[in-house]
DNA sequence: CATCATGTTATAAT
DNA sequence: CATTATAACATGAT
């Protein structure tokens, strides 16, 4: 389910745990989401330490705990953190629980896209630090935008949108979300918009991301009514906006939900 | 039983 | 070389 609103809610779950020192980690050690990651240094590391602090970025989470001891989390497509009361016995797809003594911290996920991975130093990691600036940062720039746009020309831009490398967090929906807001048919090229339309894509990207923080990321909170979110995953789906009925069909292996009544290419106008 | 799913990455093809 | 396209990963829901 996580894209960048979601993962910061998730992270806030485990929030809770905050201060607690570890009195017993559970790990699935058979389980994909440890492909590349020490579970013996994980174990080692986090018994008998302390939540410090949490930060997300894109669809990464990344916590401190005492001793300089840093645990990466990503949760792929099915993933979740959860705070649970003591006792707490392991479910099914659970694949790490840190047990405090009145909560336990679970990672779980079925599908095991996710990944965790951890480090011990007394800064976040040198990856962390590198990682592309989000679309609602202050440091991305409109021009930033245009660049990418460019340079990708020929990729239709909801394909665009998901490339981690240039718009951290967004995801399928999100990306579908920003074309139909955006008025724009998914596989229309990234570089057919013009300079006004590509300042457009930056603001509707703040946008977008600003308010799925502000709900989803707080409280799960579903976006405005108005968007294409509450209506995309219906039986019955229309647009929000014309009424015409939805259409989803698969660009690039992921599916794209659109309204082909109000979503045309720049050159109908 | 077949298809699909809010993601990433290795590998192949332009 | 740079960019774009596809398959694979593991499990559950429809």
């Amino acid at each position: 389910m996580p894209e960048l609103a979601e993962v910061l809610y998730f992270s806030r779950r485990w929030d809770a745990g905050m201060g607690r020192v570890v009195v017993a980690v559970h790990a699935n050690t058979k389980s994909r989401v440890f492909r590349g990651c020490n579970i013996a240094a994980l174990k080692s590391g986090l018994a008998g330490a302390r939540l410090k602090a949490s930060r997300t970025h894109g669809k990464q989470v990344l916590f401190e705990f005492s001793g300089g001891h840093w645990l990466a989390v990503h949760l792929g497509m099915t993933g979740a953190l959860s705070a649970n009361p003591e006792p707490y016995e392991p479910c099914k797809h659970d694949h790490l629980v840190r047990h405090t003594k009145s909560l336990a911290l679970v990672f779980t996920d079925p599908r095991q896209f996710g990944a965790l991975k951890v480090c011990e130093e007394k800064t976040p990691p040198a990856w962390w630090k590198i990682l592309p600036p989000q679309p609602m940062d202050d440091t991305f720039a409109p021009e930033r935008v245009a660049e990418i746009l460019q340079r990708h020309a020929r990729q239709p831009l909801k394909t665009l949108l998901l490339d981690q490398r240039y718009f951290p967090g967004i995801g399928n929906w999100m990306a579908d979300e920003i074309m139909w807001q955006m008025k724009l048919p998914p596989h229309i090229a990234a570089g057919s918009l013009a300079a006004k339309q590509a300042l457009k894509l930056w603001r509707t990207l703040r946008k977008v991301c600003d308010v799925a923080v502000k709900t989803i990321g707080v409280d799960w909170r579903n976006p405005p009514r108005s968007w294409l979110f509450s209506h995309r995953w219906k039986r019955v789906n229309d647009c929000p906006r014309c009424g015409a009925k939805l259409r989803h069909e698969n660009l690039r292996g992921r599916t794209a939900c659109w309204c082909p009544a109000c979503q045309k290419s720049i050159m109908t106008y």
